[in-house]
DNA sequence: TTATTTAATTTAACATGTTAAATAATTTTG
DNA sequence: CAAAATTATTTAACATGTTAAATTAAATAA
C-alpha cells in the first residue's frame, strides 16, 4: 500500500527526534492536539489524534504519569473527562514544536509546496469518499 | 496526519473481511506478496510487504503454524531462508483475493479511477523524495 | 588460518493497534 | 420511578511497531 510507504517515509524523519525527547509519535500527536485546544474530552481528542479509545486511554496514563497532562471531569456528565496540557506539557511542546516544524519544512521544500498541497487535498477527498462507502 | 486518516479509511473496509478469514492485514500483505513470487527471501519479503524484520519474523511463525507457508534454506548461505506459499496458503489466497479485489474496485469507482491514479503517483513521488532527504 | 567484522534472523522489552468485554454513568422506556 | 438501552472510558488479550541486543553464519583482515 502506497499510503503505508509514504507515511513510513515521512515518520522516519520525525521519530528519532521525538525519541530524543522521550516521546512516541502517538504521544506527540496528543500533545500537539492539546496545545491548540486547551480543553478536550477524550472522544474529541481521540478523533483528532487519530487514535482508538483503548490506545488513547493508555497513552493518557503514561502522559499523566510523566506529568505532561492533567485531567478534570465534566460536572454535568461524570463519564466525561477533559484533558489539558500541564505547564510541563506546554514546555515540552514549545521545545519540540519548532524542531518538528523544521523537519516538516525540509520535506515541504524538497517535495514542493504546491504538490504537497495537492497531495493533501487528494488525501482528504479520498478519506471523505472512502468513509462514506457502504 | 492526512496519510494516517486515509489509510485508516481504506483499511476499515478490508479488515472485517480479512478477519472472517482469520487473517490480519499484515498477514494478508505477506500472502499477497508471496502469491506473486513463489520464492522470496525474508529481506525482500519484508521490503515488499512493508514490514520490519521483527514483525515479519513473528508473522512468519504464525503463518507457518497455520500451515499457510513453508520455508527452505539457501544452500549457499545458511543465514538466508526462502519462503513460499503452501498449497493451503495458495487456496486461502485464491479465496480472499477476489473479495479483496471487489472491495478495492468499489473504492476505485467511488473515488474515480483517474484521481486514484494521480494519488498513487503523487504518493510514490512523495515517498521517493522523502526517502532521499538527508 | 584465526580473530574480527559484517550480515541475516530472531528474541526481548515496551508501546500501540484491534476487537471484545467490562465498568460506570446517563438516557430512554414502559 | 425502575428496568432496559445507550454512552464514555477502561481493561483484557493478542498481534504488530519500534528499537536494541542476541544469535548464527559468512566474509574479511591480519
Amino acid at each position: 500500500m502506497q499510503l503505508l510507504q509514504a507515511r513510513e517515509a515521512a515518520m522516519a524523519h520525525f521519530r528519532p527526534m521525538l525519541r530524543e525527547h522521550g516521546l512516541t509519535e502517538q504521544q506527540w500527536r496528543v500533545l500537539r492536539v492539546l496545545a491548540s485546544e486547551d480543553q478536550l474530552d477524550t472522544g474529541e481528542l481521540a478523533t483528532r489524534a487519530v487514535l482508538l479509545a483503548p490506545s488513547l486511554s493508555r497513552i493518557l496514563q503514561s502522559l499523566e504519569s510523566d506529568g505532561l497532562i492533567t485531567r478534570s471531569s465534566d460536572k454535568n456528565d461524570q463519564r466525561r473527562q477533559y484533558i489539558q496540557l500541564s505547564k510541563s506539557g506546554r514546555k515540552r511542546f514549545d521545545t519540540i514544536g519548532p524542531q518538528s516544524e523544521s523537519l516538516y519544512q525540509s520535506i515541504e521544500s524538497s517535495f514542493g509546496r504546491d504538490k504537497l498541497k495537492t497531495l493533501y487535498e487528494l488525501l482528504a477527498e479520498f478519506t471523505a469518499t472512502t468513509n462514506t462507502i457502504k
